[in-house]
DNA sequence: CTTGGAATGTCAACAACACTGACGTATTGT
DNA sequence: ACAATACGTCAGTGTTGTTGACATTCCAAG
């Protein structure tokens, strides 16, 4: 069903070579992307998952357990053992629902926070440094070649992200 | 040397926001682009680490231990542990060195070069509909972020990627 | 030639973090 | 009352990373 160009001129850019070339760009720009936070976690005997549910408390303060679980794409065991180390830390407070009592409403404390603008901090310089030496056009292709990557549900995770309501 | 851009529309994506989603788009797309690899590691009892051996040996026939090391950013034991596996399935062989016998070149079997080609398919497909959905320009800039994003020695190691002797 | 150090790779034990399965509790809604 | 939902927990397993200890091989200094 309409298959698009036909010519080799517009598929160059398909080739196996191509593909390959990009794979292994997403396995080492990962790598990178995650280097610096990491150095910082391992300081403070915590991993990525802790970084990951204090980045995404941050961003949807109040947000449930269950909200979280099916953005960060784990089991609720895998999750609780972060959370709990997170909340016993005190960078993590769990609240009870309002009007849903057997919800936790999950915010980050100050010191939370803190390690959170610390992380973000850290990663950022390195995509901020990307981007510069990129160039806007770049960072716009970019973007439009992760969102197609994505699975349809982390489809619209990425999307409801978009949307803050503080 | 050389700023560049001083005003602010040039630096319009270089705001919090724009790093941040960024910065997400990388986290959900990096699951898309582990997912179907996964899936089929899954029923063979394998893990991403067989995967990354499996391709980079795929990609350098021969290469040493140390070699496959720095590629992959590991210490030498976890990678013996997965090669070991991978061995005893007769899925890679690994040859004692001509010049220097403390070293062991690594080869695919006939059996490892059909997994690696089952799960570079599966890893292309997606691969590419994400090119073809974003357009060749779009491809140009995601890959020019992604080396930007490296850290010196990974960059070094994608570009020794380049040029294969077979 | 021998000997000591460096390089390469292997074995063993341990920690982090994911998973499944089962169960308990509180709350909600029919 | 009853089923379903949301959350937490205990137990067990597997992959993958780590450090420590050790065997083999190479090379160069004495």
């Amino acid at each position: 069903m309409a298959e698009g160009p036909e010519g080799g001129q517009a598929l160059l850019f398909l080739t196996d070579d191509q593909l390959r070339k990009g794979i292994e760009a997403m396995f080492f720009a990962y790598r990178g992307f995650t280097a610096d936070p990491d150095r910082i976690l391992a300081e403070l005997a915590y991993g990525r998952a802790h970084h990951r549910a204090v980045h995404f408390i941050g961003r949807r303060p109040g947000t449930t357990v269950n909200n979280l679980l099916s953005v960060l794409g784990v089991t609720k065991q895998s999750l609780n053992r972060v959370l709990r180390t997170l909340i016993e830390d005190g960078l993590v407070t769990s609240e009870i629902g309002r009007t849903d009592k057997r919800e936790r409403n999950l915010y980050l404390t100050n010191e939370g926070r803190a390690l959170e603008q610390r992380l973000s901090d850290a990663q950022r310089d390195r995509m901020r440094a990307a981007y510069r030496a990129a160039g806007p056009e770049a960072v716009a292709g970019f973007r439009q070649v992760l969102e197609a990557m994505m699975d349809d549900d982390l489809h619209r995770h990425y999307h409801e992200m978009k949307d803050v309501k503080v």
